[in-house]
DNA sequence: AGTAATCCCTGGCAGC
DNA sequence: TGCTGCCAGGGATTAC
């Protein structure tokens, strides 16, 4: 699932080559992944516009249209890749132990998966793709993204300078409840799913059920420190590829290879050889290790 | 303020 | 081989 490393890696990679790009058309084939404007009113607004540049909030992608900004959320299995007219479309296939079944890495043409396409002046295009549809794209005229609730609400960027160990301690005031859950919640610190949790948890050596109110100076700053470290080495292996995964190649991350603890259940603990154990926190699957984090 | 449940959706995969 | 049912889960929403 794409959380911070994984949309700052499609960013990174999408930058450079949509900037001043223009968008000739706009193609929607699944009305559904647009939110809160009709499909016509998305068509007319995008097309003909200039790409500014680039953005990023906790996990929402964002592609500036010299004044407007459009808002992009992967949900769970969201691609955003940029497919150059003069490269075959390429398929480097992973063969599944399983099934067999072939999967593609690498740039390639639109499939019943592909659900928006810009068409961008050149022939090149960014091409939208979403298996579980949990993602959504949105258009915001200037001034009006600040009334969006699901971006406004966000907490810190954990990759920021602003990012401070005062910012976090104020951040975390007054926060109650299981770590897990208020790090999966996006208000204190944006960013964070299910997969960075757990490895910054692990890291911190904290109990994802501890309760918030119960750190002391020492955990607060384990946690703070943790954070950005499961972060930027996310970020430095281009992201976590599970499944579904890609950056804006259309190529895998390495990072599922340095996991931690996240998908090790059963597995000896890095720092303690004990077996790792999966949990129920918030309805999301947990994995940690009962010697390194203890509830204390 | 918190927890907990439900929904959206497809594909992998185990079991029969 | 094909069917059934479970699992993965980000975030919106609702109820408590």
């Amino acid at each position: 699932m794409p959380e911070l490393p994984e949309v700052e890696s499609i960013r990174l990679g999408l930058d450079p080559r949509i900037k001043n790009r223009v968008i000739e058309r706009a193609e929607l084939r699944l009305a559904k992944q647009l939110r809160g404007m009709k499909p016509a009113e998305f068509a007319a607004r995008v097309a003909g516009r200039t790409i500014s540049g680039t953005g990023r909030r906790g996990k929402y992608l964002m592609i500036l249209l010299d004044g407007e900004t459009m808002v992009i959320h992967l949900g769970m299995t969201g691609q955003v890749t940029y497919w150059d007219h003069t490269k075959e479309d390429q398929n480097e296939f992973v063969v599944l132990p399983h099934t067999g079944l072939q999967k593609a890495a690498g740039q390639h043409a639109p499939d019943k998966h592909t659900h928006l396409l810009f068409h961008l002046k050149g022939g090149d295009r960014i091409q939208y793709r979403d298996i579980r549809q949990f993602g959504y794209v949105r258009l915001f005229a200037p001034g009006e993204i600040e009334k969006f609730k699901s971006i406004s609400r966000l907490g810190l960027e954990p990759l920021d300078r602003a990012f401070t160990f005062a910012a976090f301690k104020k951040a975390m005031a007054g926060r109650r409840g299981a770590l897990k859950a208020m790090l999966l919640s996006q208000s204190p610190i944006a960013g964070l799913g299910n997969i960075y949790v757990d490895e910054a948890l692990f890291r911190a050596g904290l109990h994802p059920r501890r309760k918030a109110e119960t750190l002391k100076e020492p955990q607060l700053k384990a946690l703070f420190k943790a954070i950005p470290a499961v972060l930027r080495q996310g970020l430095k292996f281009g992201g976590t590829t599970l499944m579904d995964y890609r950056d804006a190649m259309g190529g895998k991350g390495s990072n599922q290879e340095r996991l931690k603890a996240y998908g090790r259940a059963g597995e000896p603990c890095a720092r303690c050889g004990r077996a790792l154990k999966k949990i129920l926190v918030s309805q999301r699957s947990t994995v940690f290790c009962p010697a390194c984090q203890r509830m204390r």
